[in-house]
DNA sequence: GGCTTGCATTGACGTCTATCGATTCAACCT
DNA sequence: AGGTTGAATCGATAGACGTCAATGCAAGCC
C-alpha cells in the first residue's frame, strides 16, 4: 500500500549519488544545501508536533481541523507549517469535500534517518 | 574557557524519556523544542558541512584550520557556526596548544537518527 | 618583553522567519 | 442564489539568524 505520491525530492537522480551519509564523506555544497532544507523544515517545535501528529496517525490520514485546535496558534498559522512541511516533502495531503487530510511521506524521514546514522547497522551494534 | 551549555542530551527528565520516535506518538512540547533545537542546528548548509567534514574525518577529530579554508566565508562565521554545532551537543572541542580540535558527537546523531527512522529494521532494498 | 599566528567574541547590519488579522477560495447546505 | 464552514493566501510586523569587520585572547616564537 502506500503508493501515495512519493515522487517528492530527486532521490538521487542525478546530483545526489548514492546518499553517502554524514560519516562517510563531505557533502558538496548541492547536497548540504538541500539536506539543510530538509533539516531546517524539522527545526521548529510547532512543525515537529505537527509532523509527529501526523506520522504517528493509525489510520495514517489526520485531517487539519484535528491538528488546528491542538495548538494555541491562529489557522494561518498552522497552515503555514504545513505548507512548510509539504514543500519539504515530509508530508502531503489531499482535499476530500470540505476537509484536507495530511499523510507522512516515510521516504524522506528514513532517507534522513539512515544520514545522520553513525553505526552503520553493521555488525558491532551500539 | 568558560562552561558551555551542553546541557542538551538529557536521557533521563521526567517526561517520557522512551525517546518513543517520529511515528510512535504525538510529541509533547519538551520533546518538541528539545528536538527541534537539534534539528535547527543541522539546518543550515554550513553547518552541516562542517559536521560533515568532523564526523568523516578518519582520527575523528579536526582542527578549526582545516575548516575555515574550505569555506568561502570569514573566520568569525566559521567559528559562529561551530559553536552553534557545539552547543547543540553535536560535536565538542579542545584546544591543544595553538590550535583546537573538533570531533563529532555520535550519540546525538543516532538519537535523531533513531527518531526519524519510521521503519524499525524493515530492509527496504532500493 | 614584543611580535605573530590561531581562534573566539563583540557589535552592527541585512535578510529571513514566525506570527497575526484580514481576506479569499472551496465545498457544503439549505 | 445566498449563507456557512474549513482551509489557504495575502500584507504587515517583531524577532531571530547569518554574515562581516574589528577586536580580544591564548599560545608559541623572536
Amino acid at each position: 500500500m502506500s503508493k501515495q505520491e512519493l515522487v517528492v525530492l530527486g532521490q538521487d537522480a542525478e546530483s545526489g549519488t548514492c546518499r553517502p551519509g554524514l560519516v562517510a564523506a563531505p557533502l558538496d555544497d548541492g547536497q548540504a544545501a538541500e539536506l539543510a532544507g530538509l533539516f531546517k523544515a524539522l527545526g521548529d517545535p510547532v512543525r515537529l508536533r505537527l509532523l509527529s501528529m501526523i506520522a504517528s496517525r493509525a489510520g495514517g490520514e489526520v485531517c487539519v481541523c484535528d491538528l488546528t485546535p491542538a495548538f494555541e496558534l491562529s489557522q494561518p498559522t498552522i497552515s503555514h507549517h504545513l505548507k512548510l512541511l509539504r514543500q519539504a516533502g515530509l508530508i502531503d495531503c489531499e482535499r476530500r469535500g470540505t476537509w484536507v487530510y495530511y499523510w507522512a511521506l516515510p521516504a524522506t524521514l528514513d532517507r534522513l534517518a539512515d544520514f545522520l546514522r553513525t553505526s552503520s547497522t553493521s555488525g558491532a551494534g551500539a
